[in-house]
DNA sequence: TTAAAATGTTAGACGTATCTAACAAATTAA
DNA sequence: TTAATTTGTTAGATACGTCTAACATTTTAA
């Protein structure tokens, strides 16, 4: 006898990965391709289009051949499921186990799929609910609901504009142990001085009125506002 | 071209929990066989048997066809890591985020499996390097020195005796729910007033006065001292 | 000391998640 | 608008962890 399983609502651990960065990188577009993903994933296209298949027969996504693949509004709660325990996770991290916010991210990828609503509500209630992640991500709340912002990547400020940096849009730990050195960090107010036609490099002047210079390539990791 | 990879000193999660049953299996008489790991482990025995292949391919055990399986000193560090994480987690569960020793053990379950020391070695230093799990286990140091100590059974208690219990045998929410339920927890002194010939039920009288009865299968995962 | 029962092993299968090789479609450039 | 390039799919293979069915060994009971 053969009882074939729907298994409702639950995913393993990999489909939770997939549909976390299928959330992820279709927020641009609405959509996101499998080559995409299979970067992301660090895994062969063959991989990704096989998983698709198995998530749009679950209904987490729609996917059809030779099409980008969307996320449904199943698959979105997944995904802000998951996105909220990985974010609580790193604040959790950070505030109470005082770690560094360069070293939180990796832990959080493996606490994120810790199975226990009990684990996940105490620590909500632990850090008192909180709306921000240690890089300045928006945690979701219980419900899936996720504060959509206005922020923008520092190398789209205007010059002379004095701009917060409210978060990062990476939070690999190579990414941040250099903001760590550069002194940069979520809160802090900075002038845009210059920017850079040729290499779009930008030219900050910090609270401590000493200028310092950041690629284009970290500029467009860090989101400010005002 | 093909790499074998003898991927040293790491185990799969899988690995990881096997070997953790197959050490404390041992424990008692130096070896563990098939059935009991199946049952243990809610595999069925081929299982067992094509895993114990694996694992004395990695030295972790010693197994012959039809003998009985023994931990190597490797296998044995092993299981001690893996032990010393459960037990941590556990009683940061318990003694930072205020959850119950009930509920603690499914959670530490998962949370043994994080690979990471800091996330570790930050628990071990915020308990204060702890000796003792919520439960009464001992705690393994980080070189797997792990305290033997001479505590017995309850029902093996003699009568009149005065006992203090400093562990239990056993971590399952339904045991430790029945636990709270009498009252009974670690640390407490309990006088051994009648051993009951025919069933093995112990009649206890706790520290306020009152009498209670406890059924052998309850008597024996109790440990006690004095 | 044999027969029955319990325990263990082998063979072959399956689902998951991955890969490579070969082919197909869509996009971009000539 | 055809050809080249990029992108995606299918087919078939592999490792892991599991199973059932069949067979083998060891232990226990007659
Ligand atoms: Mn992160
Ligand atoms: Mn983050
Ligand atoms: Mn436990
Ligand atoms: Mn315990």
């Amino acid at each position: 006898m053969l009882f074939l399983i729907e298994n409702e609502g639950m995913g393993s651990l990999t489909e939770e990965n997939y549909i976390k960065s299928v959330y992820s990188l279709s927020q641009a577009t609405g959509e996101v391709i499998v080559s995409e993903l299979a970067k992301k994933l660090q895994v062969k296209p063959p991989t990704v289009n096989s998983m698709m298949k198995k998530l749009a027969l679950k209904k987490w996504v729609v996917y059809a051949p030779y099409k980008g693949i969307k996320v449904t509004d199943k698959g979105k709660k997944e995904a802000l499921s998951i996105i909220r325990r990985h974010r609580l996770a790193e604040l959790f991290l950070v505030n109470v186990m005082k770690l560094g916010w360069e070293e939180v991210h990796d832990i959080a990828e493996q606490l994120e799929h810790v199975e226990s609503n009990r684990f996940y509500d105490r620590i909500d209630e632990m850090l008192g609910y909180p709306k921000f992640d240690p890089h300045g991500e928006p945690i979701p709340d219980a419900n899936g609901k996720i504060l959509n912002d206005k922020r923008i990547a520092l190398n789209q400020a205007k010059e002379n504009a004095t701009v917060k940096i409210v978060a990062v849009a990476d939070d690999k730990k190579s990414f941040l142990d250099h903001l760590n050195d550069k002194g940069l960090k979520i809160g802090e107010k900075v002038l845009i001085k210059r920017k850079e036609a040729y290499d779009g490099s930008v030219v900050l002047i910090n609270k401590a009125k000493v200028e310092l210079m950041i690629t284009h390539q970290v500029a467009e990791r860090i989101l400010v506002e005002e």
